[in-house]
DNA sequence: AATCATTATGATCTATATCCGATAAATATG
DNA sequence: CATATTTATCGGATATAGATCATAATGATT
């Protein structure tokens, strides 16, 4: 349920996972966090210097949010991670 | 625990209150995550548009990290974040 | 294989992050 | 208060995001 998202790839993979649940392609979802297909490829393969508020917009978009807790907790969610 | 992010101001304060957490000052900060003192100065305030691998560098020197996760699960710790 | 949909890439432009060096403003501490 | 520490801000330089318009590359579907 939660997913760890340590660096940009981490982050992408889930933005992909989750738009893809949605149905939605990266022109939709560019639509409706307010940017363009082309911002939207680039996060999902993991851009580093993307801007904070832009990642912020696409999880908005998604029903997506961050939580921020001390790292390596042992979770479920950090087995997931590894595959 | 676990603190809501959902803008750049809430990660801001959660940054700086584990900094102060571990009595370290701007610059210290800075030097453990590779960054300059105003650059953590400008996180701290909210700065909307810092690069995500800067955020990301903050939070590896904190030992903190992201999670996602679907939004509003209104857990304990959302009623913090009123205050 | 041919076509349609989707994603990735390219060049140009404007805006702004971050670095760097310096300093002003604000906050502690004696 | 006076001073030392810490945080915020400024100017110049460099790098790159994201918009825009266009197109190439990739993936599906028949």
């Amino acid at each position: 349920m939660a997913d760890l998202a340590r660096d940009p790839k981490q982050i992408g993979n889930i933005v992909q996972r989750a738009r893809k649940k949605l149905g939605w392609n990266q022109t939709q979802l560019g639509e409706k966090s307010g940017l363009r297909q082309e911002t939207i490829s680039l996060i999902e393969t993991g851009n580093p210097a993307a801007k904070l508020e832009t990642i912020l917009a696409v999880l908005g978009a998604l029903d997506l949010e961050f939580q921020i807790m001390p790292r390596s907790k042992g979770q479920a969610s950090d087995i997931e991670d590894i595959f």
